[in-house]
RNA sequence: GCGGACGUGGCGGAACCGGUAGACGCUGGAGACUUAAAAUCUUCUGCCCGUAAAGGGCGUGCGGGUUCAAAUCCCGCCGUCCGCACCA
């Protein structure tokens, strides 16, 4: 056998074995240690993408490296299968959801399946199934009948023309993505689930994930948003109605005498009683819900207020007044939905205040001696002392803000609390292609679930997606049902659940998978936590946190023995490509233009293009590239390979042809190093040195996921075997290197492995040992440095002391052309690596 | 607007905990092999001064600072990217 390697047969070849001989399924009865290794499972969109194949390399990369460890690997595979695409799809092709999506499954499988990944097919599982989403209703009731699921009104986008409501997503410049019609905010009643009574949990528990990014910590933390401070009521000065007061929050009690407003938000119970006697009041509160919900949109737009005629009383000066305004950028979701403005010491307030004339006071300084500094350009929000405050005057910001909760629960009008930032987790979703929540609402019963033994609620397939909206909804019969407890006429629940509870508890469904129940308790505690976790960092937050919800509430309700879901968290960066553009603006993939000198043109028509910049791949950029040609050209190895090489992996990576072309050019180097060996004698010291160095640099490389460092030093090795002159030594080296390499290019470890004749097949091999006596060189080379200039090296012997080191370096005649008979002052000597002679 | 990250040659990146900046790969140059091409091999490749060598200077987004020594630590800018609760 010679000659180059042939991709093609050999990932045909061995991925036919391991599919025969069932390497990969996962057994739970071993006694083997047990690995879970995961990737964030794909939304199936039609085909793979190189984001997808860069995300599952890595896994596998993991999970075949514990194989060859020892481990019981779990590597397991399915489909985030529902969502808003399948929708879209059946609306523009008059295909159905699910036709589609399973279409999509079946193609996405088989493209998947040539990556040549250590997936245990035998548990694949699709949320789109109702053996699936069946076991998710079920979950629901759980939480239901535990207290941890409510309903409560909320605001959706709403479209006034296509009479739907909108994802963000589809909200684009403020209207709607279809009708283009303006989007308003409308309330609606759905359900939540209350995420919020794991606030501290949720918080602490981060404490105890070491193996997560700290950058992903510190966003989840910042996310639940906890916060001290002082929630009181302020009186009003003439009650209307039945509101006497507005409880306002703080997390800055000290500025209290600062205070110049009040604000509260738009849909605030006391602005609707205002808005029902102020025909302006109700017409502010109507602008106030032009545009959509979503948090970037609210706060970038510009601050508004109304001033209403009411007024509170200051607590702490029965004579004081401050006004009540309707506020644009006061959230109802967050604290109490109403505050007190301090324009001194927030920008925000700052801005307000001169907008509408109110006064900024002064109420904390750097010192008490620049009390009376009026406030400049932009509000002061940094600590310091309270001045111009009464009996805080002086107290340092922390301090004056503890006096004041003091005193406001001495005297009773308020008290010291805590405030989340996040807000109940809302899961329902006026939508067909989701998990139908398992509730009928009854006239008499009010919300029931359904019984257990009705479970799973199936979705209907006679669907039409003619009109925009739910066709849950419009179905004529499928919400027409009985009442599960009086037996009365009821209507079942329209509303689908979130997506994310679907991805919320996947991963604990493919370590264990009974017909009859979500998981088998036992079962599913052999596997989880997942060891490690892979996914991009868009999903840092929600779906994360959602996860670690979920696992929580299980936890809470006796149903599974663990808190945290994944023990190990990787996040990584997306495939980005270039991107060209035409002469009218319109996109061109990299395919269709070509270089001209220093000018790209059409390759079509010669036409000037516009080279942009290197962005993710996307459709609408049109600088995707399609994973599966590059399979059938370059087989899975060289584009496995590409995957792991040069960027880290927590990085973006740059698809680029001549990558991809040196990727391929590797797997040949290192197929000819296995066809062109001979039985040879002799011993080969350095080399022997280098493996040993190599098997430790990789290992420790694949265990950091820093798998570009084990490229590297697999090059290295490659290129030192292949300089090595024959020998004994020679001949092992290659066998280590394709150990060393099976866990990337698995298909060619084995063709060569085979080739110098093992039986087994390398999937079930063990991971090379080193000596660690062979990792320390005899000699190292010393840097010697004139005040801090790099001007020799030396090369030693390990271990010299600091006056041989310095000695060594004195005698450097470099040294002593730049000493040009200078005394040193100072020699810092760091051992066996580096002398700095300071004159 | 809020939160989080990132910035090193022509390009992707490496550099342990403050100690030789540029490993490794790509691109490009020169050469070998070949009738030729591909493939492969050898060799050079941060910038500037120097014909070359020797040697020297500059250099990790920008401006300061700490230190014998800074890509690394501190302060202030600039730029790019990600998330923001109904995209998945």
């Amino acid at each position: 056998m010679s000659g180059r390697f042939d991709p093609d047969a050999a990932d045909r070849r061995w991925q036919a074995r391991w599919e025969e001989e069932r390497c990969f399924e996962a057994d739970s009865a071993s006694d083997k240690p047990k690995t879970y290794v995961l990737e964030m499972f794909p939304y199936p969109s039609g085909r793979i993408h190189m984001g997808h194949v860069r995300n599952y390399t890595m896994g596998d990369v993991i999970a075949r490296y514990r194989r060859m460890q020892g481990h019981e690997v779990l590597h397991p595979m399915g489909w985030d299968a529902f969502g808003m695409p399948a929708e879209n799809a059946a609306m523009e092709r008059k295909v159905h959801p699910g036709e589609w999506t399973l279409a999509n499954i079946r193609a996405m499988r088989e493209q998947l399946k040539r990556v040549g990944l250590a997936l245990d097919w035998s548990r694949e599982l699709a949320t789109c199934d109702p053996a699936y989403y069946g076991h998710e209703q079920a979950l629901f009731i759980d939480l239901f009948e535990a207290g941890l699921v409510y309903r409560k009104e909320s605001e959706v986008n709403w479209d006034p023309v296509d009479m739907t409501v909108l994802a963000n997503e589809q909200v684009i410049d403020g209207r709607g993505w279809r009708s283009g019609a303006p989007v308003e905010r409308r309330k609606l009643a759905q359900w939540f689930l209350k995420i919020t009574d794991f606030a501290d949990e949720l918080l602490e528990g981060l404490d105890s994930l070491d193996n997560w990014p700290d950058k992903v910590r510190l966003m989840q933390q910042n996310w639940i948003g906890k916060s001290r401070g002082l929630q009181f009521r302020f009186a009003l000065a003439e009650p209307i109605e039945d509101h006497a007061s507005v409880e306002v929050f703080t997390t800055r009690a000290d500025t209290i005498f600062g205070a110049s407003f009040v604000a509260i938000a738009a849909d605030h119970p006391l602005a609707r009683a205002v808005a029902e006697k102020d025909a302006e009041a109700a017409a502010f509160i109507e602008e106030c819900r032009a545009g959509g919900t979503s948090a970037a949109e609210l706060e970038t737009a510009e601050k508004k207020g109304y001033r209403t005629e009411l007024e509170v009383i200051h607590p702490l000066d029965p004579d004081w007044r401050l006004p009540v305004y309707i506020a644009n950028f006061v959230l109802m979701d967050y604290g109490t939905g109403a505050l007190f403005g301090v324009p001194g010491h927030d920008q925000r307030d700052y801005e307000f205040a001169h907008k509408y004339d109110l006064p900024i006071r002064r109420v904390m300084a750097a010192s008490t001696d620049v009390a009376s500094e009026p406030i400049g350009a932009e509000a002061e929000s940094a600590p310091g002392v309270a001045v111009n405050s009464r009996f805080l005057d002086g107290l340092a910001t922390e301090e004056a803000a503890a006096e004041v909760i003091r005193r406001a629960e001495e005297q009773g009008w308020g008290r010291g609390t805590v405030q989340y930032r996040l807000r109940d987790w809302g899961v329902s979703r006026q939508r067909y292609w989701g998990t139908p929540i398992p509730i009928v609402h009854c006239p008499k019963c009010g919300a029931v679930p359904v019984p257990r033994d009705q479970l799973p609620v199936v979705l209907p397939e006679d669907i039409d997606f003619d009109r925009p909206g739910n066709p849950l909804d419009r179905h004529p019969t499928w919400k027409h049902v009985d009442c599960p407890t009086c037996g009365g006429r009821a209507i079942r629940e329209t509303d689908t659940l979130d997506t994310f509870v679907d991805s919320s508890w996947y991963f604990i469904r493919f370590a264990s998978q009974p017909e009859d129940r979500p998981f088998d308790r036992s079962e599913a505690e052999k596997w989880l936590p997942v060891g490690q976790y892979i996914g991009g960092v868009e999903h840092a937050i929600l779906h994360l946190l959602y996860a670690r919800f979920w696992t929580r509430a299980l936890e809470h309700m006796g149903e599974i023995g663990i808190t945290e879901p994944f023990a190990g968290l990787f996040t990584q960066g997306m495939v980005t490509h270039e991107t060209y553009r035409a002469g009218d603006g319109s996109w061109l993939s990299p395919d269709e233009v070509r270089r001209d000198g220093d000018d790209w043109v059409r390759i079509e028509d010669g036409a000037p293009v516009t080279p942009g910049s290197v962005e993710k791949m996307s459709k609408s950029k049109r600088n995707t590239v399609d994973p599966e040609p590059m399979l059938d050209r370059y087989g899975a190895d060289a584009v496995r390979w590409f995957m792991l090489s040069d960027s880290p992996p927590e990085r973006d990576l740059k698809w680029s042809e001549a990558g991809i072309e040196g990727a391929s050019r590797f797997v040949q180097r290192v197929w000819r190093l296995a066809t062109a060996g001979k039985p040879a004698d002799g011993k080969d010291e350095m080399l022997e040195r280098q493996v040993h160095r190599t098997v430790a640099a990789v290992g420790e490389a694949i265990e950091g996921l820093q798998f570009n460092k084990a490229v590297a030093q697999l090059y290295e090795l490659t290129s030192a075997i292949e300089r090595a002159a024959p020998s004994a030594t020679r001949n092992e080296a290659v066998r280590t290197l394709v150990l060393l390499i099976a866990p990337m290019t698995p298909h060619l470890a084995e063709e060569c492995w085979a080739l110098l004749g093992n039986a087994r097949m390398i999937a079930d091999a063990g991971w090379p040992a080193f000596n660690p006596a062979l990792l320390v060189e005899g000699q190292v080379t010393l840097a010697v440095q004139v005040n801090g200039k790099l001007r020799d090296t030396l090369t030693a012997p390990r271990g010299l002391d600091r006056a041989e080191a310095e000695a060594l370096a004195l005698a450097s005649d470099k040294v002593q052309r730049q000493l040009a008979g200078a005394t040193p002052r100072k020699v810092i000597v760091v051992p066996d690596r580096l002398v700095n002679i300071v004159t």
